[in-house]
RNA sequence: GCCCCUGUAGUUCAAUGGAUAGAACGGAAGUUUCCUAAACUUUAAAUCCAGGUUCGAUUCCUGGUGGGGGUACCA
């Protein structure tokens, strides 16, 4: 079905006969030929001058009649300076789309595009149970749910985990403030969400402890002292230790308030239509990381400074010294990821790859992880990958979570539900719609929109999201792509009554529009585009692939009446094209977990 | 100090070393006897600076400069 590999091993053979030249096919490079030409493919033949020892344009023109005479695929090619414009046979693209529309899911379906697919583990989300989730979380999640249905869609086989952090000095904060000031509230008696009301308390604490320092800074004392000696401190540093000797009650308080946080994270994970295969605890993983540190020095690995702690030196990879254990034996940051990766190469022997999905701060911490395996002698420690985003700035700056400058995930969900309904509303195209059918409508929209305008920009930049003008509907949105594939269902349904269509029906193409032929053209690199968004890990590349086919739809569609009573076989024809189009749209978005309404 | 990322229209984003740097929003001007006007058409507007490599550089290299991040037993 693909063509490229004809139209360049043809390119290879005319060089080589008219310039002794010997290049393989692979090796030869075409470009998409630019709208504004005539023509599907280019050759760029500058880099060939140097063997014919002839101007750019005799060049191109003697490989053009080459190809011409020799590959039944090309119907013509025209020159322009130093790019070989060329021409596939109108009759490949007929072929191309009456196979594709007679057997949809074949087109559609990718699970054959590896010869043998691999079995993949994405973790995303990776929360804290001391506060509910922000906007920087939810790049994190859309960018892992997406990256995870891509890899699915070209056949991988992937594990969708999740990693919460439950332990340590900061979960201690929100347990200490509530037992201390809390007077028992709970979700239920406060009618509060439970990682809210979590969330409350840590913030509380910090409020708390700040007042403690300020006294007794004021009392004489340097920060410093202050800090360490306030009776809030030390009461942390005291849970933390009931903590890790497993006392009961501070178990029980632990588990309840953690109780809370998991419900809370649960509703958000459900509006935005997002969930995992399985969660890992980092409280079941430390231990293992410990060992994992423990066997380290024994092996002469790891070394032991003389106050107890335990280090790696890096600095033969460029990268420095770095702590693994803590001079009094608890552990560090890194230490549960030592134990969590481990635990899963051993659940599944054959997983290839480990995916992170964490933001471009961690850079360093997971150049280490990867490191310390490696010199461990593990052999899967190359299946590391840290897929590293960039930061989400707001027009008042970065986002600081101590500093209250976040934008909450459950609220921005809200408003922009509100925005949807607001929007729809305007347009009263809903009057037929029950509250709860437009309700759902209003959800669909506003996540459509959140999704798309995260996921079409490069996860490795930073972006910039300003909440208060919220969503565009408009434009490259994800709305839009909604709204165009709502439209062609419609079409198709008109279709469907007035000329008793079916999908099975085999059409017959006798002529293509240049914008028929444009639409094909675009459709016909689904494939590869998928495949390429798999092997980047790039949800960008197919919100930006989408948006392209919803346009050039729409483009058609205002060029041509697709449903023409009189011209039965046409509309046949444009209605199976409009099928095919709606189908991959519907796939693409389905791929950035985004719903396509089949009215909007 | 050292290391990494980044600088494109007024704004938010594109552009495997290729043709006249693309879209969208916002600005200006249009299009509803026609399957959804959340649409379509036209229009003004940009590669941080200086070198280098190349037939050709937004892209690669060097230096400078602006922004962000990391790095010292935080997670």
């Amino acid at each position: 079905m693909k063509f490229e590999n004809q139209i360049q091993s043809a390119i290879a053979d005319a060089l080589h006969k008219l310039y002794a030249l010997s290049v393989s096919s692979d090796e030869i490079k075409l470009d998409e030929t630019r709208k504004e030409f005539e023509g599907d493919v280019t050759l760029v033949v500058f880099p060939y001058t140097k063997v014919s020892k002839k101007s750019p344009e005799q060049t191109a023109n003697e490989i053009g009649e080459l190809l011409k005479t020799n590959c039944a695929l090309v119907s013509s090619f025209n020159v322009v300076k130093g790019f070989l414009n060329i021409s596939i046979n109108d009759s490949f693209w007929k072929e191309f789309f009456q196979t594709a529309t007679s057997n949809q899911i074949a087109f559609l379906d990718l699970k054959k595009t590896y010869s043998s697919p691999g079995h993949l583990m994405v973790e995303y989300s990776s929360p804290n149970t001391n506060k509910p989730l922000h906007l920087g979380h939810m790049r994190n999640i859309l960018l892992g749910y997406s990256v995870s249905q891509i890899l699915k869609a070209v056949g991988h086989r992937v594990e969708q985990v999740n990693l919460v952090n439950d332990r340590g000095i900061h979960i201690c904060k929100s347990m200490l403030a509530w037992k201390k000031f809390g007077h028992g509230e709970t979700p239920q008696s406060s009618h509060t969400k439970g990682d809210h009301l979590v969330g409350k308390y840590y913030v509380e604490y910090d409020r708390k402890f700040k007042e403690e320092v300020e006294h007794l800074v004021q009392k004489g004392m340097s920060k410093e002292e202050a800090e360490k000696n306030a009776s809030l401190a030390k009461e942390i540093q005291q849970m933390l230790l009931k903590w890790e000797a497993g006392d009961k009650e501070t178990i029980d308080l632990w588990k309840m308030m953690n109780g809370w946080v998991y419900d809370g994270f649960d509703i958000s994970y459900k509006k935005l239509g997002v969930g995992f295969d399985k969660i890992y605890y980092e409280s079941q993983t430390y231990l293992l990381g410990k060992k994992i540190v423990e066997d380290g020095v024994n092996k002469g690995a790891f070394f032991k400074k003389e106050d107890g702690s335990i280090w790696i030196d890096l600095t033969d990879v460029g990268l420095d010294q770095k702590v693994l254990l803590r001079a009094d034996g608890t552990s560090v940051y890194i230490t549960q990821d030592l134990g969590t990766a481990q635990l899963r190469f051993e659940e599944h022997a054959d997983l290839e790859k480990l995916v992170y999905v964490v933001g471009n701060e961690q850079e360093y911490h997971f150049k280490v992880l990867k490191e310390i395996f490696k010199k461990l002698g593990r052999s899967w420690a190359d299946g590391l990958f840290h897929l590293s985003y960039g930061m989400v700035d707001l027009p008042s700056g970065k986002m600081k979570s101590r500093e209250g400058s976040v934008v909450d995930a459950d609220d921005l969900i809200k408003e922009i539900d509100e925005e949807a309904e607001m929007a729809t509303k305007a347009l009263g195209k809903l009057d037929d719609y029950d509250s709860d059918e437009a309700k759902k409508l209003y959800h669909t929209i506003g996540m459509g929109a959140l999704k798309y305008f995260i996921l079409k920009v490069d996860p490795k930049k930073k972006m910039l999201f300003n909440p208060t003008e919220s969503i565009d509907l408009n434009g490259n949105t994800g709305p839009f792509v909604q709204y165009s594939y709502a439209r062609i269902r419609s079409v198709i349904r008109k279709g469907e009554k007035s000329l008793q269509f079916t999908v099975s029906a085999s059409p017959t193409v006798n002529k293509m529009s240049k914008e028929e032929k444009s639409l094909v053209k675009t459709i016909y690199r689904f494939p590869l585009i998928v495949k390429e968004a798999a092997e980047n890990f790039s949800p960008a590349l197919i919100a930006n692939y989408v948006y392209e086919v919803a346009k050039s739809f729409n483009h058609f569609y205002h060029d041509h009446v697709i449903v023409d009573e009189a011209d039965k076989e046409t509309s046949l024809y444009r209605l199976q094209l409009a099928s095919l189009t709606s189908e991959v749209i519907k796939e693409c978005l389905r791929m950035m977990g985004i719903d396509a309404p089949e009215r909007m």
